[in-house]
DNA sequence: CATGAATGAGGGTTCATTCAT
DNA sequence: CATGAATGAACCCTCATTCAT
């Protein structure tokens, strides 16, 4: 009978249930600041059934990381496909890059966590599996820039561009963090945008 | 005699060996990860010493960053007066952010970790000296981009494309971490100077 | 079966091994120079189990005080009971005071660090929480002169006669420490008792 | 000529220095808070020269303690003497007590430190130096009782009542840091001198 | 005499992880 | 499976004391 299935239905539910919890204090407390014992406590388990569910507390958050990077692949896949020429697709994707790392600013910390501290904090096996997720959002700005770009440019340049859009994008959004100071006086969604408008007039558009 | 001169002088290199120490071990294992009893041990100094030298953990981490900042800062300034033209020089100050990425490699990561790590690691009044320095890096470009771009841009734009031109060039650097997955079969300066190319390009150069 | 009583059981023996630990090495050094590490090593435990059990160092202590405090007042109102006039009521509790201070000399110690210690060093709750049972003390010897003293004194008077005669078997219990030196030459329980009667003698018994 | 003799009085001056500034900074944070280094700095010294004045941190505290011990006695003293009957000059002698007590809290704050430490915290020929200085005191009020107590009282029996007149007015001053909580409502120093009434009234004065 | 840089043991506290139940 | 008490190394930082100058 179905036993074993809802064994196997209960074990999701109590990762999920610890993810849930790990992610809440996460986003109120940050990496460093949540501890096992806490994830535990509010999740209403004991520490070693933590510890059944998740290798270590590196495993824990790598998943929380993931969580995140499929949230935001899926976002911008999602976002472009409403936009109707590749111009307005592309906007809408960095739109929605701009909207995730307002909205789920936390994911968007872990992983720029851990995409950019200075030495792989992840073992290569998990390091890659990021990378990939990374590579499918490249994937959904190269195929628009496919069809948007004047057609002298090859395979190559297209993905050059894509790497140009994607990085003037998030380097923009790296400097978010001076906007107290720096950026003083400038409203972030316009310089961000505004930055957009610079990147794709260089990408030689089709009309 | 020079008895309290040579006293100033080897305070000072117990500051620098300090430094050295910290250095080394914040890029072996990043900020939270480095004790000040390791910097110690490894330094061969005792945990004491260290205090008396900076007035905490804090203090020793932003003291690098400043030393790295004012490296890359004196850098980009000297490098720009050897272009001759605006385009030139510009290329110039592209350069050398890319040049001392490499080759001050550590300096390069320390201040991608603060400025990237999730929650502000500094107190405000740190943070605010820390920005100091990024403001005078961008006021290098905004003194190169108000004699090279068309004159119909106001300062206000001038400052915008300045931020333009910088976040570029600093997401383009931070995609190096995916040179050997996403970026593969990229030789990563050409990638760097196409973008700075394409920035350049949008930025409606004069003539 | 019995399984959780046992647990709970031996919880309960942890926490005392604590504090006789604890109470044995405030005693032999003071609160400053007994550290939690100390405390840790001679009980046989490791540091983090004793802060299972106690939240931090002053709970630790507080919980001392409060336990000799209990001791003390229990005492007190057993022997009071045990008199038959009002002024053998009074007799008794003295008796007792001074026999605690003797018995319990160890605690009678803790109450008087915590009582004469030039700062407060506990925050308020904790401190008023303690003082309650300081005031449970004075009640029963409020009571015992309610019953005992001339009809024309109020309850005002009660009680400031009530903080006489506390205050006054306190301080010669203090100067105990001075038996080597400053008394002497005489018996200290004598010298106690002809206290007891001074005091006794002043406030205006019945008959 | 008087070199030496400049230089002895500047010996003694620097030690007033040191004696000044560790006061100072005890009476504003606690012995505990106050730490070598700061009162070097304060003193506008090196620690090195505190070393050379006081043993250790230890004896540089015991003078202070013997500082208020002496200035008490003294003002016990000069205040009994303003007293016209033996009477009056006791009730000279608990105000003195008292007043002192406030306006040199911390002096009292550390005369009780170390006189009622559960252990002996100095080495016993500095123990026995204090109990001198609280002999001094207790032979003031002897003196005064001589005249006062109706004459069938010994000798001893005078010794006994000077011990219990002092000690009260110990134990009362002890329960001062229970103003706020079990006195609520009363005026110290009116309940202090009704104390003060209780145990005079007992002594059996003469007239 | 005076200095003050250097020491390093020690302070209280946290926390990822284990393992007997 | 699940528990949670126990661990103990490690954290940052302080401070009385020494000693070469």
């Amino acid at each position: 009978m179905g036993s074993t299935e809802r064994r196997q239905r209960e074990k999701e539910q109590r990762r999920e249930q610890i993810l849930d919890t790990a992610r809440s204090l996460l986003f109120k407390k940050g990496i460093d600041a949540t501890s096992m014992n806490q994830i535990a406590r509010n999740a209403e388990l004991s520490v070693g059934t933590l510890y059944l569910y998740f290798k270590n507390k590196e495993s824990l958050f790598a998943a929380l990381q993931e969580e995140g990077l499929t949230l935001l692949c899926d976002k911008i896949k999602e976002e472009s496909e409403k936009g109707l020429t590749p111009r307005e697709k592309l906007e809408k994707v960095a739109l929605a890059y701009l909207d995730f790392s307002e909205e789920h600013r936390k994911y968007s910390d872990i992983i720029n966590y851990f995409l950019t501290s200075p030495e792989m904090v992840f073992p290569p096996p998990l390091k890659s599996r990021v990378d990939k997720h990374v590579n499918r959002i490249l994937s959904v700005v190269e195929d628009i820039l496919k069809k948007g770009v004047s057609k002298d440019a090859d395979d190559r340049e297209i993905r050059r561009l894509t790497v140009v859009f994607c990085s003037s994008l998030h380097g923009m959004l790296q400097f978010k963090k001076l906007r107290s100071t720096v950026l003083q006086g400038e409203d972030f969604r316009d310089l961000y945008m505004y930055s957009f408008d610079c990147i794709v007039r260089s990408c030689l558009f089709k009309g």
